[in-house]
RNA sequence: GCGCGGUUAGCUCAGUGGUAGAGCACUACAUUGACACUGUAGGGGUCACAGGUUCAAACCCUGUAUCGCGCACCA
């Protein structure tokens, strides 16, 4: 056996332990095995994208979920992969060539910059995977997949295809979210409003009928002013009177109707509404219904449009802020500004570009979204299931507010939109050119237009992947996709039917569902709660962390303090925590090493055993099965409560409490317990380096090979399930732990030095039948743990009693003489009094109260009397020897 | 405005009705043959607030405050 370095280090270990896996082809999924399935799509990373903490947490979830099945017997698929993500990877590209080259993309044809996008891929796009593989994802890279294959990006076509024949996609102008950085459409989804300062400024537009008088309004644009065509007031409200008649448009002045519609709202600033129906929804559905012109003055970057030769010419080419403020003083200028108020509104900011979205009348491509009431059923009917649960109900409530989604972008990267024109008139949608003349629709599809499919056509192969590992068993994503992704996948499922259909209604639903289980990991925020972002430098690079702490600890200690449904304040002690564990468990292992050869099959119950190997097994016994155990954890996706019962059980009742009590058993050689206790020690070793394997694959791994248990890899290993409850009881064993637990405190309280060695006197309470008396074995362990020279058993109080402990087996005694101060004896026996007497106070209120006697359970009650009894005798103790102190 | 989630020790968080818990941080002691990435002990809490249900509430119900998130509105 080799031996074991003092402490864990995961440098020595990781690479070679992951090259040995990958070499050994431990993660290939073989659609041909006769085990059940278990699938799990990885959600695509960025190709462009880096790995951060949001990464580890989710694909250590979903590694976790892989390696534990894989253990369970279960063939596993875990498919990565990466995703083009069109305007960030374009923009990206754009970017290095700007710095390079001083070009823009226009510098280019679009075959050209695609390629160049192409070697931008070939070159970088690995880092994020390779990356996952410093954490340990377990997956199967020969079947990784990137949304712009080929067949993938054929599939894509093909789906728009079918939906245009379906009449489910079509081509209209209408109103969109334009990003005018970006130059391009994006959808609903992707703008994310944001509080902005700024003003409402009061305008006043003269009536033409009566000049003199006017007609206020408020605006935060007065920027659009020049684009106005109507103004609209309440019907029958304070402004109806006006209704009919005509107002001067106060900048590009013109005569323009005041209208009444129901959209205005009198309590909101003066009641009066300017319509802009090129730039604004709301104006725009004003001005369909009455019929009123489009004037759009703005360029696709938002620069002022407006030439000629008019009062506001100035404005023209001028920034859309710039031009607000310009505007503003025009109006001053002219008298017609009544006052700039400060204001806070919502703002919609496009997600990749950051910057403040225009609603713009264009040309699009949109998709009715098929399938909506079955997708809403799924979740409904528990088909497919969330955890945390309550995420069903934002699920229902965007399912059931649905809008028409817009999959067009006016980017060159992605997947290009399979519609062919001729003439500017006849229009076919199919994926190959129709002939010479034909011209293909510039516009690429938005990325998520492709993930949808993600779930079944990353498995598009001809040995059957789809057929064995469709629908997916689980999912792991962040909230914050529900609709972008999760809802879309399923739907995506329902429509298309990968997996065709089968005889009855049900079975094609379950052949088709994109998934059982969706796991929510929640959003990891920095110390103060914010989230983490490049722009705050608050995110920690992982390779660092794993530099410091190993991946194990990265691990482990994210996972321990990642609560279902909870947003996690990250804080480096949580991984250090991490790491101490991992070393922990290793010295636990080493400590064993050293005692000699491991029985890889032991079995305890072969062997005389003591009871603390007793209360050791029964511990895993629970740990196993029990109502808190890990298999209850993980079945309801509670990874940080199954990872910290491992952690305290590792921890306390193995290290602590286990392995010093088998010292004794280990120092003498011809223990008849020995060998009880080196089976339970390398049995319970065995069971804790499996359960923990998920969770941290590459110093389980390590141990297992290096303690000997397999010449396999630990993922061949079985996943335990459950393990016997030793017939003798191990009450006596919980008692000694608890005695000695109890004895420390009191060496602690009167301040004796750790490292001295005292005799302690033992008067055995009745309860400790004289048929069950302290052996010499637990006495000797008692004194381990209580740093004693002996602990001497008493019949009755020594007649000079020192300072004592309440303990389970009985009174526990120090010396009187020369340990301890008097004055630090008497405050620690009137602090304890003082303790006593409010338990005992409240107690006795309970069994007071008549009324609760009654209703309360007799074993609650038991409960209460028999805590009465000892309180009242320690009470009693206690007087006395503080009496006896004086 | 609607919905969801949170508020428990200095910090991060467990805790689904029966005497308030863990880890970290802090303090003291300890370098004893697994581990200083350690061990032992200690101090530290009106469980946000107010009502209610109950024999009994951190826990269940109602309301309030406050923080965060999402949706809608956003002249």
């Amino acid at each position: 056996m080799p031996e074991l370095a003092k402490a864990y280090e995961p440098q020595q270990v990781e690479d070679r332990l992951y090259a040995k896996w990958q070499d050994e082809g431990l993660f290939k999924a073989n659609p041909k095995s006769g085990r059940p399935a278990y699938s799990i799509v990885m959600p695509p990373p960025n190709v462009t994208g880096k790995l951060h903490l949001g990464h580890v947490l989710n694909n250590t979830v979903q590694d976790i979920l892989c390696r534990k099945a894989r253990m369970e017997g279960k063939e596993v698929l875990w498919l990565p992969g990466t995703d083009h993500a069109g305007l960030a990877t374009q923009t990206m590209v754009e970017k290095q060539i700007r710095q390079t080259e001083k070009k823009t993309r226009h510098d280019f044809t679009r075959e050209e910059f695609i390629e160049r996008v192409w070697q931008w891929k070939e070159e970088f796009g690995g880092i994020i995977t390779s990356q996952l593989r410093k954490i340990g994802c377990s997956c199967d890279w020969s079947r990784e997949r990137f949304t712009m294959d080929t067949d993938y990006e054929r599939a894509v076509q093909e789906v728009f295809v079918k939906l245009h024949r379906e009449g489910l996609i079509y081509r209209g102008k209408r109103m969109v979210n334009w990003c005018p950085a970006s130059l391009t459409a994006i959808s609903d989804e992707e703008v994310i409003p944001q509080k902005q300062k700024g003003f409402l400024y009061h305008v006043r537009y003269e009536l033409v009928e009566t000049p003199g008088q006017f007609l206020e309004v408020a605006t935060t644009r007065p920027e659009t002013i020049m684009a106005d065509v109507a103004l609209a007031v309440k019907p029958g409200g304070k402004w109806a009177h006006l209704v009919g008649k005509k107002a001067w448009r106060p900048l590009h002045r013109e005569q323009i109707p005041i209208i009444a519609d129901e959209a205005v709202e009198e309590g909101f600033g003066t009641g009066v509404l300017k319509v802009t129906p090129a730039h604004d929804k709301v104006d725009y559905e004003i001005g369909k219904r009455h019929h009123l012109p489009v004037l759009d003055i703005l360029t696709p970057n938002a620069k002022i449009n407006d030439p000629g030769d008019h009062d506001a010419a100035e404005l023209h080419g001028l920034d859309r802020f710039d031009a607000r403020k310009r505007a503003s003083e025009l109006l001053s200028e002219r008298g017609l500004l009544v006052k700039e108020e400060s204001y806070e509104n919502n703002v919609g900011f496009s997600e990749r570009a950051n910057v403040p979205i225009e609603p713009r009348l264009s040309e699009q491509w949109f998709l009715k979204y098929p399938n909506i009431p079955e997708a809403l059923a799924l979740v409904q009917k528990g088909h497919v299931k969330f955890y945390p649960e309550h995420w069903t109900k934002v699920y229902e409530h965007w399912l059931e507010n649905i809008q028409d989604w817009c999959i067009s972008r006016q980017i060159w990267w992605g997947h290009r939109v399979p519609v062919w024109y001729k003439d500017g008139e006849k229009e076919i949608c199919q994926i190959e050119s129709p002939g010479p003349g034909w011209e293909q629709d510039p516009d690429s599809l938005d990325t998520w237009f492709s993930s949808w499919l993600w779930a079944y056509e990353t498995m598009r192969t001809e040995d059957g992947t789809r057929q064995k590992f469709y629908p997916t068993s689980a999912l792991v994503t962040g909230p914050d996709i529900i609709f972008l992704w999760v809802a879309r996948m399923l739907i995506a499922g329902l429509h298309f039917k990968p997996n065709g259909t089968k005889e009855t209604e049900e079975k094609t639903l379950a052949a088709n569902l994109a998934f059982k289980d969706v796991y929510y990991t929640g959003l990891i925020r920095d110390k103060q709660g914010r989230k983490m972002s490049k722009q705050l430098g608050n995110s920690p690079d992982p390779l660092d962390l794993i530099a410091q702490y190993g991946a194990d600890g990265l691990r482990f200690g994210l996972v321990r303090i990642a609560p279902q449904g909870q947003d996690i304040r990250f804080d480096e002690k949580q991984i250090e925590e991490g790491r101490n564990f991992c070393n922990k468990l290793w010295n636990i292992c080493r400590f064993r090493a050293m005692q000699g050869e491991i029985d890889s099959n032991a079995e305890p119950w072969k062997h005389p055993r003591t009871i603390f190997s007793n209360e050791l097994l029964d511990r895993l016994h629970i740990v196993l099965q029990g109502e808190s155990s890990v298999k209850q954890a993980l079945d309801r996706y509670k990874f940080s409560e199954a990872a910290n019962v491992l952690y305290d059980f590792v921890w306390n009742d193995f290290a602590s409490r286990f392995v010093e009590a088998a010292k004794s058993d280990f120092a003498q050689a011809d223990s008849p317990t020995r060998a009880g206790t080196l089976a339970t020690f390398d049995y319970v070793m065995s069971h804790v380096l499996r359960l923990l394997h998920p969770f941290a694959p590459f110093v389980t791994e390590e141990l297992w090979g290096n303690l000997g248990f397999s010449t396999l890899s630990i993922q061949a290993a079985l996943w335990p399930t459950q393990s016997p409850r030793p017939k003798d009881g191990s009450s006596r064993a919980q008692e000694i732990y608890t005695s000695a637990d109890l004895g420390r405190q009191l060496r602690g309280e009167v301040k004796l030095p750790s490292n001295q060695r005292v005799p302690f006197y033992l008067v055995p309470s009745s309860l400790i039948t004289k048929d069950h008396p302290l052996t010499d074995e637990q006495n000797a362990v008692l004194a381990a743990f209580l740093n004693a020279t002996t602990i001497e058993i008493l019949d009755q109080a020594p007649a000079n009693p020192g300072p004592k402990a309440f303990t389970p087996l009985g009174d526990l005694y120090l010396p009187a003489t020369g340990l301890v101060d008097p004055t630090v004896e008497r405050d620690r026996l009137t602090k304890e009094l003082a303790k006593t007497e409010k338990d005992l106070e409240q107690t006795r209120r309970k069994l007071g109260d008549a009324n609760m006697l009654a209703k309360a359970p007799p074993a609650k009650v038991e409960e209460w009397r028999a805590l009465e009894i000892s309180l009242t005798e320690k009470e009693k103790s206690l007087r006395a020897a503080l009496e006896k102190l004086g």
